[in-house]
DNA sequence: TTGAAAGCGTTACCAC
DNA sequence: GTGGTAACGCTTTCAA
């Protein structure tokens, strides 16, 4: 037998005679063989594996991140070459470079780019499907999150619920989603006659920060609300109001932004803007499989996060009574 | 210039002249120029990459692993291909054998494994690492936690604090690190003459088990204390506890195991046997990078968990004069 | 110090 | 249907 029917077989063409391909596929069984994947991409000019490249890995954002795109890749016999922490957007593309010939496509998520990372769909021959916003890579693919929706709404709930002084804990500020939200819940304010003055506090997306937000805040004289740009952060928050004696909602409301699964768990559970991260991977990682196909994909498709009213924004009845008496 | 000088400059040899080196560099410089990896591992037999098996990918606790992992590739220069969701070993051994080929080594978790997937230190070539004990393949260097002994000290924890009824909240049967777990569980239950009887119930590993299992024990009468073999049927059981308006630790002690980083933002903070995750993994890839480099590594390394003892555990003053007079 | 050429393990094209 | 063989892009050995 020749190297070229014994290919032939393996990748399933069916040129190859009934009797020859058995005999092929016993022999290849016994073997436990398994065809070289470099050599193969090597000729065939495709490794069957989609690159990922994150910001960061910490937290139930990036980890249900990871599992939804890994899903998918599965169902699409996809490998998944990993990288993440290029919280700077040089490393990212050193990253980028790094993995040019080992995959056939990357799903990059970079919210701090600045400049082009990303020509016109590919950087350097790669497909490039981004996740969430990319300042200036706006001509690859995209899913984003309508950060600016999202904080509007949950802004705009808030309001809605009674509280007037609404206490803002803020993104990194070189962070574009970060930057969205906090958009959004100027806007919101800037509309709501009833609400108080923007009230913004720096915050850098990790439980920490959400700490000492509400740390300063406790010390400071509490808002009526706080609203943190992400839920990780509100997680610290709520902690450290729970330190301080702070109740929540009685003394002050509380939402945060994601719906990572943990939001739910905690007491009291949170608000927040549900954004769906697994679907949202799910769909990056189709996206690649598309392009590598040579399927026509959509350019941009905008996720809204959906409003999920939990405990810690509710407003007790007599806290509103007093607070609507105070105020008038 | 031939493509061997151009190979010699760019693998860093010195039997390049500097002339010529320089003149390579800037061309390749201007050129973006990156070597094929596949053509590269074709020939030199390495892919520079490190597989990662895991079981699953919900939760922080696999979140914190690949990050562990992720990290100490990046500083050794490793690329990582991740896969995960094999439940069963047969999946395991699958996705084992369609990365052979490309990497140069794997970390493998897979607590549910029955026979041997692993040879002696590796699967038809290829290096593996094992995270967590892997029934059957006790040839291969290991990096394992000792579950018997953290769970036989959170359980002396819970009975040297007073409570007596102690519940179990057992992990997935057919894990060996949830059979361990249980098992210290029995052992200290068995060795303390004041402890009640043992209380297994069924659970899952995921918050949702966690819940059940508190939905049941709030329906049977409460022990006093509920033991869970993670952290997050910790979470889950303190979450439906709460809508039950059962107090922790008032009413009902509680503990996990694991010490994700959720634990301790929790409400009440949750005592827990902290197991450090993330160096865990670190070290498992480290070990990876010794194997390729050829030097010696250690077999067998064992981490034991850590008693972190926070609110969640702690008896209160009268409940405790309670238990004692009824009890004494 | 440099170049020529033989692999590495596939796939794919072209004869037969 | 099948086999021979030229790529694929690199590393490495051997000569020069």
């Amino acid at each position: 037998m020749s190297v070229a029917t014994v290919s032939r077989t393996l990748n399933g063409f069916d040129n190859v005679a009934t009797a020859t391909r058995d005999r092929i596929l016993k022999i290849a069984g016994t073997l436990d063989y398994v065809p070289h994947s470099s050599a193969r991409a090597l000729s065939t000019r495709r490794t069957d594996t989609i690159g990922v490249l994150l910001p960061d890995l910490y937290g139930e954002f990036f980890s249900e991140l990871i599992r939804g795109i890994d899903l998918a890749a599965r169902a699409r016999g996809l490998h998944l070459l990993l990288s993440s922490s290029h919280g700077d957007p040089q490393e990212a593309a050193a990253a980028l470079r790094a993995m040019r010939s080992r995959v056939d496509a990357v799903i990059l998520m970079s919210p701090q780019a600045r400049k082009n990372l990303v020509g016109p769909g590919s950087v350097a021959g790669v497909p490039v499907v981004l996740l969430g916003s990319c300042p200036g890579s706006e001509a690859a693919p995209s899913f984003v999150i309508d950060n600016y929706a999202g904080a509007f709404e949950i802004t705009r709930h808030l309001l809605s619920a009674g509280h007037r002084r609404i206490a803002f804990v803020a993104g990194p500020q070189d962070n574009v989603e970060a930057r969205e939200r906090l958009r959004g819940y100027r806007a919101a304010l800037s509309q709501a006659a009833a609400a108080g003055a923007e009230w913004i506090i720096e915050g850098g997306f990790c439980e920490d920060s959400g700490r000492r937000a509400a740390q300063a805040l406790a010390g400071a004289g509490l808002p009526d609300a706080i609203f943190c740009a992400n839920d990780m952060m509100a997680i610290g928050c709520l902690d450290a109001l729970r330190e301080k004696g702070v109740r929540v909602p009685e003394d002050v409301a509380l939402a945060g932004f994601d719906d990572i699964p943990i939001s739910r768990y905690v007491n009291p559970p949170l608000t927040t803007a549900a954004v769906p991260i697994a679907d949202i991977a799910r769909q990056a990682l189709e996206c690649c499989a598309d392009i590598i196909a040579g399927r026509a994909v959509a350019n941009r498709r905008v996720f809204k996060p959906e409003l999920v009213i939990r405990a810690s924004s509710m407003m007790h009845r007599d806290t509103a009574a007093n607070q609507f008496s105070e105020r008038g």
